[in-house]
DNA sequence: ATACAGGACTAAT
DNA sequence: ATTAGTCCTGTA
């Protein structure tokens, strides 16, 4: 992938396997927004990002180098090569075209506390409404950042203390039934109780264990949290969407091990695709 | 209106 | 091991 440093920001330059509208309507991030023809904005750990979409197909990050390197490289997950990983689905059919439909889809490196909340609201809701939520969130509890020149300012993802002591602002963010869940994973994570930071270091087997032993935690969102917040590539969650490609394509028996190691990007080009198809092709 | 949406819990087999 | 009823709430 080149790398090009101008004025505005870093470009990088026709990349492959990168594409924003595939990565932030795979359901893994709820913090992007198109906010105009081929400009996105999002909010990640502590920063504020914009991404253009040129006229060549380049993709310009506006933000420093230094930005760029230290924290947008990882969220992004360049150094994985996904060309290799979608070479190494063929010979499957369904998977082949699920590649190229999602050819730019990548597994963003989030903060894994976000993603245990975030994930905890998704369950039984749908993405306009997640977003709402975790936006809501943001807005009650979250920190509050202004930018250098005094205006679009943006909030913070809340801190697990200010989730853990204000119960009663989170039943007023729409959450519904899931509320008492937020605040006892928080309250676990504010004592120490639940180190999402070990949990990266652990096995994925160990790490599945500490999350679905959360009151309100299962396997799909703990699966989900591995994948997306804590690096762990081999998360499989499987959700409304795989459930439906397992059963047509797979005969409700997909063979993971083939793809050891990465079978979340898997999952997460088979999601996507299966999205595409919509419901009334799996009828 | 009543069912449903990117689940999980509990209490029953 | 599997299954039904329940949990909030916005949307259609």
């Amino acid at each position: 992938m080149q790398i090009l440093e101008v004025a505005e920001g870093v470009i990088l330059s026709r990349p492959d396997s990168f594409n924003m509208n595939q990565i932030i309507t795979s359901g893994q991030c709820f913090r992007w927004d198109e906010i105009k023809t081929n400009v996105w904005k999002g909010v990640a750990f502590d920063t504020l990002l914009e991404i253009e979409l040129l006229d060549d197909n380049s993709y310009l990050f506006k933000c420093t180098k230094e930005t760029f390197y230290s924290l947008w490289y990882d969220y992004f997950d360049f150094e994985r090569d996904y060309e290799q990983i979608k070479r190494s689905v063929s010979g499957d059919s369904f998977l082949e075209k699920a590649v190229v439909v999602g050819d730019g889809i990548r597994i963003l490196r989030q903060d894994p506390f976000e993603m245990l909340i975030t994930f905890i609201i998704s369950q039984c809701s749908n993405i306009p409404k997640i977003k709402t939520n975790v936006n809501i969130l943001c807005q009650k509890l979250g920190a509050y950042v202004e930018d250098k020149h005094g205006k679009d300012g943006y909030y913070l993802f809340p801190t697990p203390k200010a989730l853990a002591e204000n119960p009663e602002l989170i039943a007023s963010c729409g959450v519904g039934y899931r509320d008492k869940y937020i605040v006892n994973a928080a309250r676990k994570v504010l004592t120490g109780e639940l180190n999402l930071d070990h949990l990266r270091t652990v096995s994925r087997e160990e790490a599945f264990d500490a999350l679905i032993s959360l009151y309100g935690v299962g396997r799909k969102v703990a699966n989900c949290v591995l994948l997306f917040g804590l690096q762990h590539l081999d998360g499989f969650p499987i959700d409304l969407w795989i459930k439906k490609v397992l059963d047509k394509h797979y005969q409700g028996l997909f063979d993971t091990s083939r793809y050891n190691g990465y079978r979340g990007v898997i999952q997460q080009y088979m999601f996507y695709y299966g999205r595409t198809l919509g419901a009334s092709y799996f009828e």
